[in-house]
DNA sequence: GGTTGTTCATAACCCTGCCTTATCGAACCC
DNA sequence: GGGTTCGATAAGGCAGGGTTATGAACAACC
């Protein structure tokens, strides 16, 4: 029969994906049949059923099951041959999918994104916002190329540099302003706001109070750091920012910030990607770009 | 410009290692000119070149060199997936998932696992031991790939055989072992314990006795056919058991173990699999094994 | 329970793309 | 300078892969 082909692949991660061959195949941007022919024929040549097609519902077979990892793994290989092609012609052009932690993006982004545009016309700018733990899984699949997150990450296949050290600050409720500034040991006695759980910000807050963990407060969690400084605004507690957030959540908000004393809290803002990344070079590019625009904010 | 294909990959790893076209278009069995015009598409996809063509010489670029290694690896890993999908596909070999009642695992699995490991090394066989209705659940998601349960179960989706008929055999306390074997009916004026609810085997016994649902006697319901038959050897009451399960129940408890005249009571136990199940053929090889392992019991 | 809808497979057709052979052109060799 | 080598180019034919239309099986719904 015939030979195996990437285009086969391509289909049968997306079907593998879906599910469903209807969907797969607007996903991969073809019709129905000329998909379904494609698995066909794969599974032809691999002389062996790779689908359970059951009415309503299409499963991998074992040998699906599998083949599926091995075969995106192929699929990202290639991705990056092709990547590797195109910077080695070329540095700073191109896609380019960059993840970024939620308690950066809203504060960091427009002036990163502004200088980086600027500076390389030609390079395409994709932005995913989501938590660490989600950017690390979509920067080991291949479907971000690297990420803007706290340090450290410590995945082994992962390149790490650090960017930027920020500070946390106090947002306290404005009439707290001329009350001397808590010690770290003293905030875990107070009403602390912090993130909902799966934000390294919480933690990395919780950790600068010694708390291992916080007991569930129910409906004290915010989901952004906007909502947590509006909260402190109605008198509810106080909360922790980082220095880059204060300029933009604290503007209309009837609350004061306070600097903490040595040692103050910090975290190590850096980015990550894969060891194998062919982008690395344009990678420690962007990575200065961003220390640049990082430094300019107020 | 077009996409990369593992064509255009084997014609580069070709030329990269004859270090010409004319030998190279050899190697893979097509005409030079078939595969100078690849090579230099995939040159342009690429968007660089990978080879130096000088005089009488075909030398790598840079970019080339990079690539080669990768590019090879690649198209290893598509090798192994097609050896992989070979493998798989030979008969009785590879993970099967199969559920068994409770009623049926501890009797029948160990001679059967025997013979069918033996028979078939490469066979990785799972077993999960669980009610009926859950069985069915499983099977339908794709959690297991078969189950041994009591038949019929009527799902049209499934595909059902039957393996053998067991008869139900009465154990009575000792002392009544030259009483007269009781007929259907009086059974259900005597203190017949039984399994508890949601067990399979609970609803034939009842069937037998022309009951249709017990009344709900606190305490006299047994979890496991073992603990009803110690219940029996300790003058609670009666019970029915599988003929398959005497040997190993009856062994070490003061009961008498009598047969029923005709109609003798009995099940049908059987195997289940999804119709669209790929792995049907070594289902029924299966099944054939369970049946003689059956037979081979007591 | 017939009808409608969903979903994957099949059919018929069409076009793009790949391979073939033939030929060219440049570089090297004598 | 003629012959040789070797990759590029040209022209034509076949087929692989795409499209739309339709079928078949089955679930779901008045």
């Amino acid at each position: 029969m015939n030979n195996l082909t990437l285009k086969q692949m391509r289909y049968f991660e997306a079907v593998a994906e879906h599910r469903h061959f209807g969907h797969a195949a607007d996903a991969v941007g073809i019709s129905q049949p000329a998909l379904s022919m494609q698995i066909k024929d794969l599974e032809a040549t691999l002389g062996a059923q790779l689908f359970e097609r059951a009415s309503r519902q299409v499963r991998l077979t074992r040998l699906g099951e599998d083949l599926a990892p091995r075969v995106r793994a192929i699929l990202r290989s290639v991705d990056e041959v092709a990547d590797l092609a195109r910077s080695s012609q070329q540095a700073m052009s191109g896609r380019v999918r960059i993840g970024v932690i939620p308690t950066i993006a809203p504060y960091l982004l427009p002036s990163f994104i502004g200088h980086l545009t600027r500076d390389h016309p030609t390079l395409d700018i994709h932005i995913r916002e989501t938590l660490t733990p989600k950017l690390i899984t979509e920067l080991g699949d291949g479907r971000i190329d690297a990420a803007i997150v706290a340090l450290p990450v410590s995945e082994p296949s992962f390149e790490e540099v650090a960017i930027f050290d920020e500070d946390f600050v106090l947002v306290r409720p404005d009439e707290d302003a001329d009350r001397p500034v808590p010690a770290a040991r003293d905030l875990a006695k107070m009403q602390l706001l912090l993130l909902e759980e799966g934000h390294c910000f919480r933690d990395q807050a919780l950790a600068f109070c010694s708390m291992r963990s916080a007991l569930p407060r129910e409906g004290l969690d915010g989901s952004s750091l906007s909502t947590l400084v509006q909260l402190v605004g109605a008198g509810i507690g106080v909360t922790l920012i980082p220095q880059m957030a204060v300029a933009v959540e604290t503007r209309s908000a009837n609350v004061s910030v306070a600097r903490f004393d040595a040692p103050c809290p910090k975290r190590t803002i850096g980015m990550i990607w894969r060891k194998t990344s062919p982008l690395a070079d344009q990678f420690r590019v962007i990575a200065d770009s961003v220390k640049k625009a990082a430094s300019a904010l107020p």
